[in-house]
RNA sequence: GCCCCCGUAGCUCAACUGGAUAGAGCAUCGGAUUUCUAAUCCGAGGGUUGAAGGUUCAAGUCCUUCCGGGGGUACCA
């Protein structure tokens, strides 16, 4: 596809006098599929020479002459527009997709670069609800996403294991808690929702709070040794959580870990001038650039703060990598801070600063029950595995060709959550809605599951081997050259994806193919068809297939062979 | 107060990063299954893109102001 893209735009540019790349770059998609392939808009151009946009395109489309893999090319308005031989492109996307396997679009943009991506990174002591779980199907989302462009992606677990919460979750378990709570996670979180009730009427708490964190950073012993069971049982919990949910990282390097190297770039920022005694702590001030109030390295207590241990990590993270692009999957109520910790870093005087960026998303609102609990990602995975369950009950000689319904219920549920959130744009705040998120009629996770399905169906039942010299060119109707170029697009899309970090775009393409597929389902049959046409058809599905089976697995969700 | 994000069909969202007649799903209504999975498909209705200015050959997209919603704003993360 991109093939044909380049051919088009080296014929504009010799014929209209630019250099290929301008032309590549103002090269677009005509908003309906009649209108052809590619389009040239004139305007630009016809402005420089004093024409008028619509004369130039009659000009440009006669006197550009042929250009391999091109039908026609006609001037519309003030536009120039390209059709593509049908059978060359079939015959180019299809062998290549066929050739490549399940390689098929991805792309050496990112070779011998490093890409670190931080997310997830829950706090320690409170159980993953349902706002924790953007960051984590997102961030691995993106994590696959630059995987597929040859990037090395390194995943990081930067768990909130250090602060001062943990002097309050220390009280809580002191004042009302039993010992053995230490290694049962919903009763620390209970805990921790009641030292907060607690709070507001005895706000002396706090200080409590603060005095065993103070502790803790000073190396106490009985600090330490609350705050590693603590850790060990939300740890033990949160690996069930990400076995269940198929996510991944390369290291789980908490808060904690830089426990140790916090004072050197504090003193850094020091030696560097940079940081300043104010009411009691030490800050450095941004008002210079433009940012106030200032980032704090130290309360007024000697202890640390999240952005302290947040340029610590990333320092870290630059010595131990050397990323050529540093991301953090963090929610956009914390621009704020990232603001202030990259401008730090530039202070600094980290060239590398530039190479981080926040990758903000939006809130999650109404994620809490009536009676005003969370609702726990444990909660929303089983009742999507039991919708999904009730659902597939509805359809008895369906169900019985399955050999775990369970199994499938479980996919079905994930793919529904994971598209649900992926579907969206990033930054958009969304509310959540049980009917909504398990939902599997539309344009859903499951949707897409079900167009993979049901190619693997007539794989297995259509009757006739597969053959990849299968004659392409009978691929003429609307709906097969549909495909096709969809096809031929996924490289483009996963690129795109990537570079604007939107794993919507990707989910939304995927839709587009899904569509595409379950409109040819009844139009373009495989069985009883007459052979070449036959095998030229199964050749597509199965590049179909593997395209779908590709972008759901970058996606974090399981494609299955039935459903 | 100041700063950031969002505002598109009744609802949930798209729109190739400034291009041609703003598209999907849900919901509503009408149709399709002797035929490879009906978790599907085909069709219908539904819009002053929050408002007003501005830039441009061209604005849902960029700029300004206002309105509405959300978030942030020094010892939480």
């Amino acid at each position: 596809m991109h093939h044909f893209r380049k051919e088009i735009a080296e014929a504009v540019a010799r014929q209209a006098g630019l250099e290929p790349a301008q032309a590549e770059a103002a090269l677009m998609t005509p908003p309906r599929r009649e209108m052809g392939d590619y389009a040239f808009p004139c305007f630009v151009l016809a402005k420089a020479m004093k024409k008028s946009p619509a004369e130039l395109a009659k000009t440009l489309a006669r006197d550009i002459g042929s250009i391999p893999g091109v039908d026609r090319v006609e001037a519309v308005g003030p536009y120039v527009n390209f059709v593509l031989n049908d059978a060359r492109l079939a015959e180019a996307v299809l062998r290549e997709a066929v050739a490549q396997g399940a390689r098929y679009g991805q792309s050496t943009d990112g070779a011998g670069k490093v890409v670190v991506i931080d997310y997830s990174s829950p706090n320690i002591a409170k159980p993953f609800h349902v706002g924790h779980l953007r960051s984590t199907i997102i961030g691995s989302a993106l994590y696959r996403l630059f995987g597929m462009l040859g990037y090395t992606a390194v995943g990081i677990n930067h768990l909130g294991d250090w602060g001062t919460q943990f002097g309050k979750q220390i009280v809580a378990l002191k004042r009302w808690g039993r010992p053995e709570d230490v290694h049962d996670l919903m009763a620390l979180n209970r805990l921790y929702v009641q030292y907060h009730q607690e709070e507001e009427r005895q706000p002396a708490l706090a200080d409590e709070a603060r005095a065993w964190f103070r502790r803790q950073e000073a190396g106490d012993a009985e600090a330490l040794e609350l705050w590693r069971a603590i850790r060990e049982t939300s740890l033990q919990y949160f690996q069930r959580i990400y076995r269940r949910l198929g996510v991944q990282f390369d290291a789980y390097l908490g808060e904690s870990f830089y426990n140790d190297k916090m004072g050197a770039i504090v003193e850094e920022a020091a030696a560097k001038g940079l940081a300043t005694r104010s009411q009691g702590a030490l800050v450095v001030d941004l008002s210079k650039q433009g940012i106030d109030p200032p980032a704090m390295l130290q309360k007024a207590d000697g202890t640390t703060l999240y952005i302290t241990r947040d340029l610590a990590a990333a320092k870290h993270r630059y010595e131990t990598y050397a990323f050529h692009k540093m991301l953090y999957v963090v929610g956009a109520a914390q621009s704020f801070h990232f603001q202030q910790l990259f401008t730090v870093l530039k202070l600094l005087g980290y060239g590398w600063a530039d190479a981080c960026a926040h990758i903000p998303f939006g809130l999650v609102h109404g994620m809490s029950t009536r009676q005003g609990n969370v609702i726990y990602l444990e909660e929303l995975l089983d009742e999507a595995r039991q919708r999904a369950l009730a659902y597939m009950r509805q359809n008895v000689e369906k169900r019985q060709e399955l050999e775990d319904e369970n199994a499938v219920a479980e996919a079905v549920g994930i793919g529904a959550i994971f598209f649900f959130d992926l579907s969206r744009q990033r930054v958009k705040d969304y509310t959540f809605d049980w009917d909504r998120a398990v939902s599997f009629d539309g344009d859903t996770g499951p949707y897409l599951m079900n167009a993979h399905a049901r190619i693997a169906g007539i794989i297995r039942k259509c009757g006739i081997e597969p053959d990849s010299r299968a004659d392409v060119s009978l691929l003429v109707e609307p709906e097969a050259r549909v495909l096709v170029r969809l096809v031929g697009q996924y490289e483009e899309k996963l690129r795109e994806a990537a570079t604007s970090t939107e794993p919507s775009l990707l989910a939304n393409y995927l839709l587009d193919l899904a569509h595409a597929l379950h409109a040819s389902y009844y139009k373009l049959r495989v069985k009883e068809e007459e052979r070449t046409l036959a095998q030229a058809r199964l050749l597509l599905y199965m590049v179909v297939k593997q395209v779908l089976a590709s972008g759901l697995a970058v996606l974090g969700i399981p494609a299955l062979e039935r459903m």
